[in-house]
DNA sequence: AGCCGGTTTGCGGAAATCCACAATTGGCGC
DNA sequence: GCGCCAATTGTGGATTTCCGCAAACCGGCT
């Protein structure tokens, strides 16, 4: 559990070792994986860090994993590491969201580099994703009612309006604005619309 | 001024034919030029549409001019046309930002395929960039004060005790309040707050 | 039946917002 | 100096928000 480390997946085990090694002479964490499969159900998917992943590995390949997990909605960065990468497999995979592109033999000293960006850039998104996941527990505990008036009150309408919509009384409103906003841990509509926002703006898009 | 179009830059004149007749039979309109300084002198910056580059060029090459129109902040989808591209000037291009990256000989459906796929990616690029626009030029017309103000409402804070803060009266407050939301087209802090969000939220930001 | 939580409503008052009308001050340009 | 604009303030009233206190209804669970 402790902190962001590097999952590596690769069938060799020279590579394995040569990367652990290497990683661990920088200080950084790692953990190796003989195959995709193996990794896939052992690994926990909620770890924060990032993944090294070899393109070509009997079985199932760099390049499925990477989908698989996507799927599985797993967003850890990926550095792939191949030996026989061409171009349009490297930019099909940058377009899916991967990090990065590695040709072997690499430079250790580039890997590495790279490792950490990836490293920090998902110390980031850990962040972020902590701060919605959050959002989206308070929002889960809304009732169906509440969740009606929250969207009218993003509206920007007045609890009078809101009221004649619904067809209940102004007070009503009151009361379900008042339980959003404890329940939402804000102290205004401005907070709310604020917090709310968080939720759409992934800063990463596909391009 | 039209429709978006497809600026070829390729310093072969068969290549930039080739292209410019392979898109107009697709119905996609282009412009070619013969050099990336030809391109920067010439074309607005302004445009809506895809940059088709070839990454080798006497003078600038397309992967300088890529920089230089990032530099200028022209957000124009790049497609990459190359003869000798290798893994890692692809990588570093995509990373960069660039929206495709394609190997000569190019497959001609494939090819199309991708202008089509930059042409609408920049479409709502333009639509939200407007939109921004809008948003920014609105706020261009705030006053210094109106927009001290407007910080501290969108902070969440009550007119009486940004007076406070300001050492104004809260009549003043409000005063400025009522300009800000004329000037930025809204009707509540809500929908400020809103508003403003679309501000930071670049939907493309590097990996 | 009894309890609980969600939804509903009313009353009444404190606080805040919104706004029209009115006015003062100070800087800037013609 | 005069006009214009930003910034400032005041008065007073209409409207809205915010809240505590109280209570009723209903569906589900024990």
């Amino acid at each position: 559990m402790s902190g962001p480390a590097t999952q590596i997946v690769d069938d060799d085990p020279a590579v394995r070792d040569a990367l652990q090694w290497l990683l661990k002479s920088r200080g950084v964490q790692s953990q190796a994986w003989e195959s995709a499969d193996d990794f896939l159900s052992s690994a926990s998917r909620e770890l924060c860090g990032c993944l090294l992943l070899d393109v070509r590995m009997p079985g199932m390949s760099g390049i499925e994993l990477f989908d698989r997990l996507r799927a599985l909605n797993c967003r850890l960065p990926v550095i792939f590491l191949t030996g026989h990468g061409d171009v349009p497999m490297a930019v099909q995979a940058l377009k899916d969201g991967a990090f990065d592109f590695i040709e072997k033999p690499y430079d250790d000293n580039a890997l590495v580099d790279k490792v950490l960006a990836a490293l920090e850039h998902d110390l980031k998104r850990c962040a972020r994703e902590n701060s919605v996941l959050l959002v989206r527990q308070n929002l889960a505990q809304l009732t169906q009612r509440e969740q009606e008036v929250m969207q009218l009150i993003l509206a920007g309408k007045l609890n009078k309006v809101i009221a004649d919509q619904l067809g209940i009384a102004m007070r009503t409103v009151e009361v379900h604005r008042s339980h959003i906003f404890e329940k939402m841990q804000v102290r205004s509509a401005v907070e709310l619309s604020q917090v709310l926002g968080l939720l759409g703006n992934k800063p990463e898009a596909e391009n």
